[in-house]
DNA sequence: CCTGGAGTTGTCCTA
DNA sequence: TTAGGACAACTCCAG
């Protein structure tokens, strides 16, 4: 073996192409360990959900196949980074560490210990932002603040300028030889037991061929019409990048500078979206206890109800609202939602049920396979009104008006509920409006086929602007 | 410091 | 049927 030795400690950055740390070692002529760490404790309290397990397991083994082909390989361990990393590099006697940096509490606590833990040992350490446009702490207000509201958080980005330029990799990775300790796929074990993932291998790919996958697919078939179908969660023309983008299969430049090419309104608005994943990641760089603490203060007192039966029939499907239970149904099959449905199903939680947002949060990281700290927090504080941008306390979705807006024939709707299938359009969104014959003949017996509504929106909604005017009081 | 416009995604009632 | 305005007041942010 010859040339220098240097660790890739992988994390959120689960692929090849455009990646930091792989490229600044081939540039340098040297030998590259790919290094991933299963550290349990890595989020703190937010330890993965099952939906994100599943699909770091294959990504993981995609990434380690990719890593083959190029010449090289994957090694896994588990444990306290900044001991393992020491360990490796002792082993093979590397004395460079690249990595990417993570914007969660915690995963920055991990990374600032192994930076320290390696320092003392002469180990450099090179952290790589590209994760993100923009490092966390560079975007700020003329008074030298964070943004709090989108729009201008996001003109200022496009002020300084999106970085497009990518990093290429060479096509074969030299590697030094393999330390004796590596782990075997499985035994991280963050396969489930039983084995409930069906809906979600339909449904998914994941890893970075199949992240490139999505974005041809979304260049070609969808973008063009992105602007307006976006809102329709019966049709295809959102991206499903969001679970390849937590996990860096893909990086944020490679999509822009592939949006470059298209240009036109749709490549705009979805660049847009990807603007707000940069504004969830940088508020919760400066507000780390966005997670838990509403970024309102005056929501911190706010009673919530703790209705147990409301939120497990809110998690289950079962709440009587059809394009509510569409969504919740979704989610538990494909560990996906469409995000106009998210919204309503959010909306439906915290202010029809007036259940604690934290609660949504819980359950959508456990369930969803794109589960992203940032992002999932500052929706749920968004939908609640109590985040950055909040809505108006008076905007409270309609399920039943959603659902005529958005899906119209009902065809979201008998896909994922598939009992009310047969009932007709005019009634798809509201069965217990429809007169008893016509459930008859839809073959629907409220109550026990389907459920009859848990609450009274009308009432739900007053109840809300109610409890909202009190706790300002 | 003051001023003024604006704030992803809504709903409901009225004319 | 449809378009427009009310729905709190507040905070953020640029000038």
């Amino acid at each position: 073996m010859s040339g220098p030795v240097a660790i890739v400690w992988y994390r959120r950055d689960l692929r090849i192409e455009d990646h930091a740390g792989l490229a600044a070692v081939c540039d340098h002529g040297g030998h590259v360990l790919p290094l991933y760490i299963h550290d349990e404790r890595e989020m703190g309290d937010w330890s993965l959900g099952s939906a994100s397990r599943w699909w770091l397991h294959h990504s993981l083994q995609a990434l380690s196949s990719g890593l083959e082909a190029r010449g090289s390989y994957l090694h896994l361990r588990r444990g306290d980074p900044s001991e393992v990393l020491v360990d490796v590099a002792q082993r093979i006697g590397a004395t460079n560490v690249y990595f990417e940096r993570r914007c969660e509490p915690a995963a920055r606590a991990v990374e600032a210990k192994a930076e320290r833990a390696c320092a003392r040992v002469g180990i450099e350490t090179h952290a790589s932002n590209d994760a993100l446009f923009f490092e966390p702490g560079t975007i700020a207000t003329g008074q030298g603040n964070p943004y709090q509201v989108f729009t201008p958080f996001w003109k200022r980005c496009l002020q300084e300028g999106v970085d497009y330029s990518t990093a290429s990799v060479p096509s074969v990775l030299p590697s030094p030889s393999e330390p004796a300790d590596g782990l075997a796929l499985s035994a991280l074990s963050l396969m489930p037991k039983v084995d409930w993932a069906t809906g979600l291998r339909a449904e998914w790919r994941p890893g970075y061929a199949g992240a490139q996958d999505a974005l041809q697919r979304f260049l070609s078939e969808s973008v063009h019409r992105y602007s307006e179908g976006r809102d329709l969660p019966a049709e295809r023309w959102t991206s499903g990048l969001s679970p390849h983008l937590h996990f860096g299969e893909i990086s944020p430049r490679q999509i822009a500078s592939a949006l470059r090419e298209v240009r036109g309104e749709g490549a705009s608005s979805f660049l847009r979206e990807l603007g707000w994943r940069e504004f969830s990641h940088h508020l919760l760089y400066h507000f780390p206890h966005l997670d838990q603490h509403p970024l309102r203060d005056q929501f911190a007192s706010f009673p919530w109800c703790e209705d147990r039966d409301g939120l497990r029939a809110w998690q289950i499907g079962q709440t009587g609202y059809p394009l509510v239970d569409a969504g919740m149904r979704q989610l538990w099959q494909t560990g996906w939602m469409h995000n106009r449905v998210r919204m309503i199903v959010g909306s439906f939680l915290v202010k029809d049920l007036l259940i604690d947002w934290r609660r949504g949060a819980e359950w959508f990281w456990d369930t969803l396979v794109d589960a992203d700290l940032a992002n999932n927090s500052m929706g749920w504080q968004w939908v609640a009104g109590c985040g950055a941008d909040a809505a108006p306390f008076f905007r409270i979705f309609n399920p039943i008006s959603q659902g005529e807006k958005f899906d119209q024939e009902g065809t979201y709707v008998r896909r994922w509920v598939p009992e009310l299938a047969q009932v007709p359009s005019r009634y798809i969104h509201a069965p217990w409006r429809a007169p008893d014959h016509v459930l008859r003949t839809a073959g629907v017996t409220l109550g026990s086929d389907y459920p009859e509504p848990i609450v009274d929106h009308a009432f739900a909604r007053q109840r809300a602007l109610d409890a909202l005017q009190k706790s300002k009081a």
